[in-house]
RNA sequence: GGCGCGGUGGCCGAGGGGUUAGGCGGCGGCCUGCAAAGCCGUGUACACCGGUUCGAAUCCGGUCCGCGCCUCCA
Protein backbone atom coordinates (compact mmCIF):
# COMPACT_ATOMS: atom_id res chain seq x y z
CA UNK A 1 0.00 0.00 0.00
CA UNK A 2 1.03 3.14 -0.93
CA UNK A 3 3.10 5.67 1.80
CA UNK A 4 4.48 5.32 5.17
CA UNK A 5 2.80 2.25 7.02
CA UNK A 6 -0.22 3.35 8.69
CA UNK A 7 0.09 3.34 12.70
CA UNK A 8 -3.20 3.50 14.98
CA UNK A 9 -3.51 3.29 18.43
CA UNK A 10 -5.37 -0.01 19.78
CA UNK A 11 -7.28 0.35 22.68
CA UNK A 12 -6.90 -3.52 23.22
CA UNK A 13 -3.56 -3.24 24.43
CA UNK A 14 -3.24 0.33 24.29
CA UNK A 15 -0.71 0.89 22.69
CA UNK A 16 0.01 2.46 18.41
CA UNK A 17 0.21 -0.56 16.65
CA UNK A 18 1.08 -0.76 12.54
CA UNK A 19 -2.35 -1.62 10.30
CA UNK A 20 -2.05 -5.19 8.86
CA UNK A 21 -5.20 -6.05 7.04
CA UNK A 22 -6.49 -9.49 7.28
CA UNK A 23 -6.40 -9.98 3.95
CA UNK A 24 -3.96 -7.94 1.93
CA UNK A 25 -5.06 -5.00 0.12
CA UNK A 26 -8.54 -5.06 1.77
CA UNK A 27 -9.92 -3.42 5.05
CA UNK A 28 -13.18 -4.26 6.91
CA UNK A 29 -14.42 -1.78 9.06
CA UNK A 30 -17.04 -1.91 11.07
CA UNK A 31 -18.46 1.52 12.89
CA UNK A 32 -21.04 1.66 15.69
CA UNK A 33 -23.92 3.52 14.67
CA UNK A 34 -26.68 5.46 16.07
CA UNK A 35 -29.83 4.42 18.17
CA UNK A 36 -32.39 6.29 16.24
CA UNK A 37 -34.93 7.37 18.94
CA UNK A 38 -33.46 11.23 18.63
CA UNK A 39 -31.42 13.65 16.46
CA UNK A 40 -27.83 12.61 16.76
CA UNK A 41 -25.98 16.40 18.56
CA UNK A 42 -22.77 17.38 17.04
CA UNK A 43 -20.82 15.43 19.56
CA UNK A 44 -22.71 11.97 17.80
CA UNK A 45 -21.06 13.54 14.93
CA UNK A 46 -17.61 13.19 15.88
CA UNK A 47 -17.24 9.78 15.97
CA UNK A 48 -18.14 9.22 12.40
CA UNK A 49 -16.34 11.67 11.16
CA UNK A 50 -13.84 10.09 12.35
CA UNK A 51 -15.23 6.76 11.44
CA UNK A 52 -15.01 8.49 8.11
CA UNK A 53 -11.30 9.97 8.31
CA UNK A 54 -10.04 6.59 8.77
CA UNK A 55 -12.44 5.21 6.20
CA UNK A 56 -10.54 7.93 3.61
CA UNK A 57 -6.77 7.38 4.63
CA UNK A 58 -7.00 3.69 3.85
CA UNK A 59 -8.62 4.02 0.70
CA UNK A 60 -6.22 7.51 -0.23
CA UNK A 61 -3.34 4.52 0.54
CA UNK A 62 -5.04 2.24 -1.65
CA UNK A 63 -7.38 -0.25 0.25
CA UNK A 64 -10.06 -1.03 -0.64
CA UNK A 65 -12.51 -0.26 2.25
CA UNK A 66 -15.51 -2.30 3.30
CA UNK A 67 -17.13 -0.11 5.94
CA UNK A 68 -20.85 -1.07 8.00
CA UNK A 69 -22.44 1.11 9.71
CA UNK A 70 -25.79 0.06 11.85
CA UNK A 71 -28.95 1.74 12.48
CA UNK A 72 -29.95 0.62 15.69
CA UNK A 73 -33.79 0.64 15.30
CA UNK A 74 -34.61 -1.60 18.37
CA UNK A 75 -35.22 0.05 21.45
CA UNK A 76 -33.23 -0.37 24.63
CA UNK A 77 -33.69 0.65 27.57
CA UNK A 78 -33.32 4.12 29.63
CA UNK A 79 -31.52 2.29 32.92
CA UNK A 80 -30.45 -1.64 33.27
CA UNK A 81 -31.81 -4.49 32.10
CA UNK A 82 -35.05 -5.40 33.30
CA UNK A 83 -35.95 -1.39 34.75
CA UNK A 84 -37.11 1.91 33.00
CA UNK A 85 -38.43 2.61 29.43
CA UNK A 86 -38.28 1.49 26.28
CA UNK A 87 -36.53 4.71 24.58
CA UNK A 88 -37.71 4.38 21.32
CA UNK A 89 -41.05 3.42 22.72
CA UNK A 90 -40.85 6.45 24.84
CA UNK A 91 -40.42 8.60 21.78
CA UNK A 92 -43.00 7.09 20.05
CA UNK A 93 -45.79 8.35 22.95
CA UNK A 94 -43.87 11.48 23.36
CA UNK A 95 -44.47 12.56 19.29
CA UNK A 96 -47.44 10.72 18.86
CA UNK A 97 -45.99 8.38 15.90
CA UNK A 98 -44.96 4.65 15.78
CA UNK A 99 -41.66 3.48 16.68
CA UNK A 100 -41.29 2.71 13.32
CA UNK A 101 -41.94 6.18 12.11
CA UNK A 102 -39.75 7.36 14.73
CA UNK A 103 -36.74 5.26 14.11
CA UNK A 104 -37.62 6.16 10.42
CA UNK A 105 -37.29 10.00 10.97
CA UNK A 106 -34.49 10.16 13.04
CA UNK A 107 -32.11 7.95 10.69
CA UNK A 108 -32.79 10.12 7.63
CA UNK A 109 -31.64 13.15 9.74
CA UNK A 110 -28.83 11.49 10.47
CA UNK A 111 -27.80 10.02 7.03
CA UNK A 112 -28.64 13.88 6.11
CA UNK A 113 -26.25 15.43 8.84
CA UNK A 114 -23.12 12.91 7.94
CA UNK A 115 -23.90 14.12 4.09
CA UNK A 116 -23.46 17.45 5.36
CA UNK A 117 -20.38 17.31 7.00
CA UNK A 118 -18.76 14.90 3.71
CA UNK A 119 -19.09 11.41 5.83
CA UNK A 120 -19.17 8.89 2.87
CA UNK A 121 -22.07 6.76 2.91
CA UNK A 122 -21.12 3.68 4.66
CA UNK A 123 -21.26 0.82 2.40
CA UNK A 124 -24.03 -1.61 4.18
CA UNK A 125 -26.46 0.63 6.89
CA UNK A 126 -27.82 -2.66 8.57
CA UNK A 127 -30.89 -2.29 10.94
CA UNK A 128 -31.24 -4.01 13.78
CA UNK A 129 -35.03 -4.91 13.38
CA UNK A 130 -34.40 -6.71 9.89
CA UNK A 131 -31.56 -9.24 11.56
CA UNK A 132 -33.57 -10.50 14.41
CA UNK A 133 -33.59 -14.05 13.25
CA UNK A 134 -30.21 -14.30 13.12
CA UNK A 135 -29.86 -12.44 16.27
CA UNK A 136 -31.91 -15.45 17.84
CA UNK A 137 -30.22 -17.84 16.21
CA UNK A 138 -26.97 -16.30 17.57
CA UNK A 139 -27.86 -16.53 21.20
CA UNK A 140 -29.12 -20.18 20.69
CA UNK A 141 -25.28 -20.66 19.40
CA UNK A 142 -24.45 -19.81 22.58
CA UNK A 143 -26.45 -21.24 24.26
CA UNK A 144 -25.61 -24.73 23.07
CA UNK A 145 -22.02 -24.34 23.60
CA UNK A 146 -22.61 -23.35 27.57
CA UNK A 147 -22.27 -19.79 27.86
CA UNK A 148 -25.74 -18.89 28.56
CA UNK A 149 -28.75 -19.58 31.15
CA UNK A 150 -31.95 -18.79 31.23
CA UNK A 151 -33.53 -16.79 33.66
CA UNK A 152 -37.40 -15.52 33.91
CA UNK A 153 -35.92 -11.53 32.75
CA UNK A 154 -34.31 -13.97 30.12
CA UNK A 155 -30.94 -14.96 28.25
CA UNK A 156 -28.03 -14.16 29.84
CA UNK A 157 -24.63 -14.53 28.99
CA UNK A 158 -21.97 -16.18 31.53
CA UNK A 159 -18.96 -14.08 31.19
CA UNK A 160 -16.97 -16.04 34.25
CA UNK A 161 -16.55 -18.32 31.24
CA UNK A 162 -14.05 -16.63 29.54
CA UNK A 163 -10.62 -16.32 31.03
CA UNK A 164 -9.66 -12.72 29.15
CA UNK A 165 -13.52 -11.06 30.22
CA UNK A 166 -12.78 -7.19 30.09
CA UNK A 167 -9.72 -7.60 28.42
CA UNK A 168 -10.64 -4.38 25.79
CA UNK A 169 -11.45 -2.17 28.78
CA UNK A 170 -8.85 -3.65 31.63
CA UNK A 171 -11.67 -4.38 33.86
CA UNK A 172 -11.32 -4.96 37.46
CA UNK A 173 -13.57 -7.63 38.26
CA UNK A 174 -12.87 -7.61 41.81
CA UNK A 175 -13.74 -3.80 41.69
CA UNK A 176 -17.09 -4.10 39.84
CA UNK A 177 -18.25 -6.19 42.03
CA UNK A 178 -17.98 -4.33 44.62
CA UNK A 179 -19.26 -1.59 42.72
CA UNK A 180 -23.04 -0.71 43.43
CA UNK A 181 -24.73 -1.62 40.62
CA UNK A 182 -28.49 -0.27 40.56
CA UNK A 183 -31.29 -2.59 40.21
CA UNK A 184 -29.62 -6.67 40.36
CA UNK A 185 -31.23 -8.93 38.26
CA UNK A 186 -32.19 -11.86 40.54
CA UNK A 187 -30.61 -14.92 39.78
CA UNK A 188 -27.49 -13.55 37.77
CA UNK A 189 -24.09 -15.40 38.21
CA UNK A 190 -21.96 -12.14 37.71
CA UNK A 191 -22.22 -8.92 38.19
CA UNK A 192 -20.65 -8.02 34.54
CA UNK A 193 -23.63 -11.10 33.16
CA UNK A 194 -25.29 -9.40 30.30
CA UNK A 195 -28.57 -10.15 28.45
CA UNK A 196 -28.80 -12.04 24.96
CA UNK A 197 -32.07 -11.82 25.06
CA UNK A 198 -34.70 -9.55 27.09
CA UNK A 199 -38.55 -11.22 27.87
CA UNK A 200 -40.95 -8.80 27.48
CA UNK A 201 -42.79 -8.13 30.82
CA UNK A 202 -45.90 -11.10 31.22
CA UNK A 203 -48.08 -8.11 32.35
CA UNK A 204 -47.55 -5.63 29.57
CA UNK A 205 -46.97 -5.88 26.00
CA UNK A 206 -44.28 -3.85 24.25
CA UNK A 207 -44.48 -1.87 20.87
CA UNK A 208 -41.69 -3.90 19.69
CA UNK A 209 -41.41 -7.44 20.50
CA UNK A 210 -40.98 -10.97 18.94
CA UNK A 211 -40.79 -14.77 19.39
CA UNK A 212 -37.79 -16.72 20.55
CA UNK A 213 -36.81 -20.06 22.26
CA UNK A 214 -36.99 -18.01 25.34
CA UNK A 215 -40.14 -16.29 24.84
CA UNK A 216 -41.52 -13.22 23.43
CA UNK A 217 -39.51 -10.47 24.01
CA UNK A 218 -36.04 -8.20 22.09
CA UNK A 219 -32.93 -9.56 21.81
CA UNK A 220 -29.53 -7.85 23.85
CA UNK A 221 -28.11 -4.55 22.87
CA UNK A 222 -24.86 -5.99 21.99
CA UNK A 223 -25.98 -9.10 19.80
CA UNK A 224 -26.58 -7.14 16.84
CA UNK A 225 -23.53 -5.77 16.74
CA UNK A 226 -21.44 -8.80 16.21
CA UNK A 227 -24.21 -10.58 14.66
CA UNK A 228 -24.41 -7.74 11.39
CA UNK A 229 -20.50 -6.96 11.65
CA UNK A 230 -19.90 -10.94 10.77
CA UNK A 231 -23.13 -11.44 8.15
CA UNK A 232 -21.44 -8.09 6.42
CA UNK A 233 -17.96 -8.63 6.85
CA UNK A 234 -16.87 -12.03 7.79
CA UNK A 235 -16.56 -13.30 10.80
CA UNK A 236 -13.74 -12.30 11.04
CA UNK A 237 -12.74 -8.27 9.95
CA UNK A 238 -10.21 -6.07 10.35
CA UNK A 239 -11.32 -2.83 12.67
CA UNK A 240 -14.11 -1.85 15.17
CA UNK A 241 -14.78 1.80 15.84
CA UNK A 242 -17.11 3.92 18.05
CA UNK A 243 -16.92 6.05 20.92
CA UNK A 244 -14.91 5.42 24.63
CA UNK A 245 -18.50 5.05 26.27
CA UNK A 246 -18.10 1.83 24.48
CA UNK A 247 -15.33 0.48 25.59
CA UNK A 248 -16.37 -0.86 29.12
CA UNK A 249 -19.75 -1.99 28.42
CA UNK A 250 -21.10 -2.29 24.74
CA UNK A 251 -17.48 -3.51 23.53
CA UNK A 252 -16.52 -5.78 26.07
CA UNK A 253 -19.50 -7.46 25.47
CA UNK A 254 -19.86 -7.70 22.07
CA UNK A 255 -15.78 -9.13 21.84
CA UNK A 256 -17.16 -11.47 24.86
CA UNK A 257 -20.28 -12.79 22.85
CA UNK A 258 -18.11 -13.09 19.78
CA UNK A 259 -15.37 -14.38 20.99
CA UNK A 260 -17.16 -17.07 22.58
CA UNK A 261 -19.13 -18.05 19.51
CA UNK A 262 -15.82 -18.17 17.49
CA UNK A 263 -14.00 -19.95 19.48
CA UNK A 264 -11.19 -17.92 19.39
CA UNK A 265 -9.94 -13.95 18.71
CA UNK A 266 -12.20 -11.96 16.57
CA UNK A 267 -11.45 -8.22 15.98
CA UNK A 268 -8.01 -7.71 16.12
CA UNK A 269 -7.97 -3.38 16.11
CA UNK A 270 -10.28 -1.38 18.12
CA UNK A 271 -10.11 2.44 17.79
CA UNK A 272 -12.33 4.61 19.68
CA UNK A 273 -13.24 8.61 19.24
CA UNK A 274 -12.73 10.59 22.59
CA UNK A 275 -15.62 12.90 23.40
CA UNK A 276 -16.56 16.54 22.76
CA UNK A 277 -17.38 18.48 25.67
CA UNK A 278 -19.55 21.46 26.12
CA UNK A 279 -19.15 23.35 29.15
CA UNK A 280 -19.54 22.18 32.26
CA UNK A 281 -21.04 19.00 30.93
CA UNK A 282 -20.27 16.17 28.36
CA UNK A 283 -23.62 16.33 25.76
CA UNK A 284 -26.17 14.14 26.66
CA UNK A 285 -29.35 12.53 24.42
CA UNK A 286 -30.62 11.59 27.60
CA UNK A 287 -29.53 14.50 30.21
CA UNK A 288 -30.04 17.56 27.06
CA UNK A 289 -27.46 20.08 27.30
CA UNK A 290 -26.77 19.31 23.03
CA UNK A 291 -25.94 21.09 20.28
CA UNK A 292 -27.85 19.98 16.28
CA UNK A 293 -25.65 20.37 13.42
CA UNK A 294 -28.87 22.74 12.38
CA UNK A 295 -28.23 24.61 15.29
CA UNK A 296 -24.84 25.24 14.07
CA UNK A 297 -26.32 26.25 10.45
CA UNK A 298 -28.93 28.39 12.46
CA UNK A 299 -25.80 30.51 13.60
CA UNK A 300 -24.59 30.73 10.32
CA UNK A 301 -22.00 28.08 10.48
CA UNK A 302 -20.97 25.70 6.82
CA UNK A 303 -21.11 22.47 8.15
CA UNK A 304 -17.70 21.75 6.71
CA UNK A 305 -16.27 24.21 9.24
CA UNK A 306 -17.50 22.07 11.70
CA UNK A 307 -15.65 19.22 10.33
CA UNK A 308 -12.85 21.76 10.00
CA UNK A 309 -12.68 22.27 13.82
CA UNK A 310 -13.18 18.54 14.71
CA UNK A 311 -9.97 17.82 11.89
CA UNK A 312 -7.91 20.29 14.12
CA UNK A 313 -7.41 18.38 16.65
CA UNK A 314 -7.31 15.03 17.40
CA UNK A 315 -9.68 11.84 17.69
CA UNK A 316 -8.55 10.35 20.92
CA UNK A 317 -8.34 14.13 22.52
CA UNK A 318 -11.27 15.25 24.76
CA UNK A 319 -11.77 19.00 23.26
CA UNK A 320 -14.67 21.58 24.01
CA UNK A 321 -16.60 22.75 21.57
CA UNK A 322 -17.20 26.65 22.08
CA UNK A 323 -19.12 29.43 19.53
CA UNK A 324 -15.29 31.31 19.70
CA UNK A 325 -13.57 28.11 18.60
CA UNK A 326 -16.17 27.71 15.57
CA UNK A 327 -15.81 30.56 14.58
CA UNK A 328 -11.68 30.76 14.96
CA UNK A 329 -12.28 27.21 12.24
CA UNK A 330 -14.77 29.38 9.86
CA UNK A 331 -12.07 32.45 9.46
CA UNK A 332 -9.14 29.67 9.18
CA UNK A 333 -10.60 27.37 6.54
CA UNK A 334 -12.02 31.07 4.96
CA UNK A 335 -8.64 32.74 4.26
CA UNK A 336 -6.88 29.09 3.59
CA UNK A 337 -9.70 28.77 0.68
CA UNK A 338 -8.65 32.15 -0.16
CA UNK A 339 -5.30 31.91 -0.34
CA UNK A 340 -6.11 28.60 -3.05
CA UNK A 341 -8.38 30.35 -4.63
CA UNK A 342 -6.51 32.97 -6.05
CA UNK A 343 -3.45 30.47 -7.27
CA UNK A 344 -5.73 27.75 -8.46
CA UNK A 345 -9.64 27.03 -10.14
CA UNK A 346 -11.78 25.17 -8.05
CA UNK A 347 -13.15 22.24 -9.61
CA UNK A 348 -10.97 18.58 -10.28
CA UNK A 349 -11.36 14.98 -8.77
CA UNK A 350 -9.47 14.32 -5.11
CA UNK A 351 -6.43 12.38 -5.36
CA UNK A 352 -5.50 9.06 -3.90
CA UNK A 353 -1.43 8.53 -2.86
CA UNK A 354 -0.39 6.99 -5.82
CA UNK A 355 -2.44 9.45 -8.34
CA UNK A 356 -0.46 12.06 -6.64
CA UNK A 357 2.81 11.07 -6.73
CA UNK A 358 2.21 9.98 -10.35
CA UNK A 359 1.65 13.53 -11.17
CA UNK A 360 4.41 15.31 -8.87
CA UNK A 361 8.32 15.24 -9.13
CA UNK A 362 10.53 15.84 -6.54
CA UNK A 363 10.44 18.47 -4.77
CA UNK A 364 6.44 18.79 -4.37
CA UNK A 365 6.44 14.60 -3.53
CA UNK A 366 8.01 16.43 -0.32
CA UNK A 367 4.27 17.87 0.44
CA UNK A 368 2.35 14.67 -0.20
CA UNK A 369 5.00 12.58 1.88
CA UNK A 370 4.08 15.37 5.30
CA UNK A 371 0.67 14.52 4.38
CA UNK A 372 1.47 10.94 4.67
CA UNK A 373 3.36 10.78 7.88
CA UNK A 374 0.72 13.21 9.64
CA UNK A 375 -2.04 10.84 8.37
CA UNK A 376 0.08 8.24 9.00
CA UNK A 377 0.49 8.65 12.42
CA UNK A 378 -3.12 7.28 13.84
CA UNK A 379 -4.75 10.09 11.90
CA UNK A 380 -3.20 12.78 12.74
CA UNK A 381 -5.39 15.68 10.95
CA UNK A 382 -4.69 18.93 12.63
CA UNK A 383 -0.86 18.53 11.55
CA UNK A 384 -2.24 17.61 8.62
CA UNK A 385 -4.16 20.74 8.38
CA UNK A 386 -0.82 22.89 9.57
CA UNK A 387 1.17 21.11 6.66
CA UNK A 388 -1.77 22.51 3.82
CA UNK A 389 -1.60 25.72 5.53
CA UNK A 390 2.12 26.12 4.94
CA UNK A 391 1.42 24.72 1.48
CA UNK A 392 -0.81 27.63 0.72
CA UNK A 393 1.52 30.26 1.75
CA UNK A 394 4.28 28.89 -0.19
CA UNK A 395 4.87 30.37 -3.23
CA UNK A 396 7.90 28.63 -4.42
CA UNK A 397 5.34 25.47 -5.58
CA UNK A 398 3.82 26.04 -9.06
CA UNK A 399 0.35 26.34 -9.75
CA UNK A 400 0.26 22.76 -11.02
CA UNK A 401 1.61 21.10 -8.44
CA UNK A 402 -0.47 23.04 -6.10
CA UNK A 403 -3.45 21.59 -7.64
CA UNK A 404 -2.51 18.29 -7.22
CA UNK A 405 -1.41 18.49 -3.96
CA UNK A 406 -4.85 20.14 -2.85
CA UNK A 407 -6.83 17.12 -4.65
CA UNK A 408 -4.62 14.95 -2.36
CA UNK A 409 -5.54 16.93 0.74
CA UNK A 410 -9.12 17.30 -0.32
CA UNK A 411 -9.12 13.23 -0.69
CA UNK A 412 -8.62 13.18 3.09
CA UNK A 413 -9.87 15.88 4.52
CA UNK A 414 -12.72 16.40 2.86
CA UNK A 415 -13.26 20.28 3.76
CA UNK A 416 -14.41 21.57 0.35
CA UNK A 417 -10.57 22.64 -0.74
CA UNK A 418 -11.75 21.52 -4.50
CA UNK A 419 -15.41 23.24 -5.13
CA UNK A 420 -16.39 26.25 -2.00
CA UNK A 421 -15.67 29.59 -2.58
CA UNK A 422 -14.63 31.56 0.12
CA UNK A 423 -18.30 33.04 0.21
CA UNK A 424 -19.74 29.73 0.76
CA UNK A 425 -18.64 29.88 4.41
CA UNK A 426 -19.95 33.05 5.01
CA UNK A 427 -23.33 33.39 7.18
CA UNK A 428 -26.43 34.56 4.77
CA UNK A 429 -26.82 38.12 4.28
CA UNK A 430 -29.83 39.41 5.82
CA UNK A 431 -32.83 41.24 3.85
CA UNK A 432 -31.27 44.18 1.95
CA UNK A 433 -33.22 47.24 3.51
CA UNK A 434 -33.29 49.41 0.24
CA UNK A 435 -33.72 49.02 -3.61
CA UNK A 436 -30.33 47.41 -4.84
CA UNK A 437 -30.38 50.52 -7.28
CA UNK A 438 -30.21 53.18 -4.48
CA UNK A 439 -27.27 51.70 -3.41
CA UNK A 440 -25.85 51.43 -6.74
CA UNK A 441 -26.51 55.04 -7.30
CA UNK A 442 -25.38 56.09 -3.89
CA UNK A 443 -22.34 54.45 -4.67
CA UNK A 444 -21.80 55.99 -8.26
CA UNK A 445 -22.54 59.27 -5.57
CA UNK A 446 -19.33 58.48 -3.79
CA UNK A 447 -17.40 57.40 -6.21
CA UNK A 448 -17.68 61.12 -8.05
CA UNK A 449 -16.90 62.41 -4.46
CA UNK A 450 -13.78 60.53 -4.13
CA UNK A 451 -12.82 61.47 -7.64
CA UNK A 452 -12.81 65.07 -6.81
CA UNK A 453 -11.16 64.45 -3.09
CA UNK A 454 -13.81 65.13 -1.52
CA UNK A 455 -13.57 62.62 1.06
CA UNK A 456 -15.74 63.69 4.25
CA UNK A 457 -19.42 63.38 1.40
CA UNK A 458 -17.34 59.80 0.43
CA UNK A 459 -17.21 58.04 3.89
CA UNK A 460 -20.40 60.21 5.05
CA UNK A 461 -22.04 58.27 2.24
CA UNK A 462 -20.21 54.91 2.92
CA UNK A 463 -21.29 55.44 6.93
CA UNK A 464 -24.71 55.54 5.65
CA UNK A 465 -25.16 52.49 3.98
CA UNK A 466 -23.15 50.99 6.64
CA UNK A 467 -25.94 51.63 9.00
CA UNK A 468 -27.90 50.38 6.54
CA UNK A 469 -26.38 46.87 6.60
CA UNK A 470 -24.28 47.39 3.58
CA UNK A 471 -20.93 46.88 4.11
CA UNK A 472 -18.46 48.45 1.40
CA UNK A 473 -14.72 47.89 -0.01
CA UNK A 474 -12.40 49.68 -1.77
CA UNK A 475 -10.40 47.21 -3.72
CA UNK A 476 -7.92 47.85 -6.75
CA UNK A 477 -10.24 46.64 -8.84
CA UNK A 478 -13.32 48.59 -7.95
CA UNK A 479 -15.72 49.68 -5.21
CA UNK A 480 -17.62 46.01 -3.81
CA UNK A 481 -20.23 45.79 -1.67
CA UNK A 482 -22.22 43.12 0.77
CA UNK A 483 -25.42 42.77 2.76
CA UNK A 484 -24.12 42.39 6.38
CA UNK A 485 -24.33 38.65 7.89
CA UNK A 486 -27.24 38.51 9.95
CA UNK A 487 -26.49 36.71 12.61
CA UNK A 488 -24.54 37.49 15.92
CA UNK A 489 -22.48 34.38 16.32
CA UNK A 490 -22.34 34.12 19.66
CA UNK A 491 -26.42 33.08 21.13
CA UNK A 492 -25.67 30.00 22.62
CA UNK A 493 -22.78 28.33 24.67
CA UNK A 494 -20.91 29.28 26.87
CA UNK A 495 -18.72 32.73 25.93
C1' G B 1 -14.75 3.69 45.77
C1' G B 2 -12.76 1.10 41.08
C1' C B 3 -10.89 1.74 36.04
C1' G B 4 -9.22 5.06 32.25
C1' C B 5 -7.60 9.91 30.17
C1' G B 6 -5.75 14.74 30.66
C1' G B 7 -3.52 19.66 32.68
C1' U B 8 0.73 23.64 26.81
C1' G B 9 1.44 31.25 25.62
C1' G B 10 -5.20 35.89 25.86
C1' C B 11 -8.33 31.58 23.67
C1' C B 12 -8.51 26.85 20.94
C1' G B 13 -5.30 23.25 20.04
C1' A B 14 -0.49 20.13 17.90
C1' G B 15 4.07 18.11 19.40
C1' G B 16 6.67 15.03 22.86
C1' G B 17 14.44 14.38 26.04
C1' G B 18 18.38 19.27 22.95
C1' U B 19 15.94 22.29 16.18
C1' U B 20 9.12 26.80 14.25
C1' A B 21 3.31 23.18 15.17
C1' G B 22 -0.98 25.52 13.36
C1' G B 23 -5.30 28.49 13.97
C1' C B 24 -8.23 32.55 16.29
C1' G B 25 -7.48 37.11 18.86
C1' G B 26 -3.96 41.16 20.06
C1' C B 27 0.09 44.21 18.55
C1' G B 28 3.43 46.32 14.55
C1' G B 29 3.98 46.92 9.31
C1' C B 30 2.58 46.80 3.86
C1' C B 31 -1.50 48.24 0.92
C1' U B 32 -5.46 52.27 1.17
C1' G B 33 -7.31 59.33 0.61
C1' C B 34 -9.14 56.87 5.20
C1' A B 35 -11.25 52.30 6.18
C1' A B 36 -12.41 47.16 5.20
C1' A B 37 -10.42 42.84 3.15
C1' G B 38 -5.86 40.66 2.14
C1' C B 39 -0.63 39.98 2.90
C1' C B 40 3.97 40.11 6.03
C1' G B 41 6.03 40.15 10.88
C1' U B 42 5.41 39.32 16.11
C1' G B 43 4.59 35.08 21.34
C1' U B 44 10.49 31.22 24.08
C1' A B 45 4.26 28.59 26.92
C1' C B 46 4.06 23.58 28.62
C1' A B 47 -0.17 22.73 36.69
C1' C B 48 3.07 22.07 41.26
C1' C B 49 7.15 19.41 43.95
C1' G B 50 10.98 16.02 43.71
C1' G B 51 14.03 12.51 40.73
C1' U B 52 16.75 10.46 36.27
C1' U B 53 20.01 13.03 32.60
C1' C B 54 25.35 16.83 30.14
C1' G B 55 20.25 18.57 29.11
C1' A B 56 12.93 17.63 30.58
C1' A B 57 7.35 20.81 28.64
C1' U B 58 8.70 15.84 26.78
C1' C B 59 10.92 10.02 31.01
C1' C B 60 9.94 8.32 36.50
C1' G B 61 7.54 9.21 41.40
C1' G B 62 4.35 12.19 44.31
C1' U B 63 0.78 16.36 44.94
C1' C B 64 -3.18 19.38 43.31
C1' C B 65 -6.96 20.18 39.65
C1' G B 66 -10.17 18.69 35.57
C1' C B 67 -12.75 15.05 32.58
C1' G B 68 -14.82 10.28 31.11
C1' C B 69 -16.66 5.34 32.23
C1' C B 70 -18.53 2.00 36.09
C1' U B 71 -26.44 3.21 34.31
C1' C B 72 -28.98 4.55 27.94
C1' C B 73 -25.19 7.72 25.61
C1' A B 74 -20.14 9.01 20.22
Amino acid sequence: MAGLPLRLFNTLGRELQEFAPLEPGRARVYTCGPTVYAYQHIGNLRAYVFADTLRRVLEWKGYEVVQVINITDVGHLTSDMDEGEDKLELASQREGRSVWDIAAHYTDVFMGDLAKVRVRPATVWPRATEHVEEMIEFARALEEKGYAYRLEAGLFFDTSKLSDYGKLALLDLEGLQEGARVAPIPGKRNPTDFALWRASPTDAERLMEWDSPWGKGAPGWHLECSVMSMKYLGERFDLHTGGVDHIPVHHTNEIAQSEAYLGGAWVPYWLHNEFIGLGETKMSKSKGGTLLLSDLERQGFHPLSYRFLLLGSHYRNQTEFTWRGLEGARVAQRRLLERLRERIPAGGEPLAYDQAWARLDGSARAHLEGLDAAVSADLKTAQALAVLTQLSRDADVPAGDLAVLVAAFEAVLAVGLLDLAPEDLDPPARELMLEVGEVERLLADREEARRSRDFASADEIRDMLDRLGVEVQDTPTGTTWRVRPAVGQREAGRD
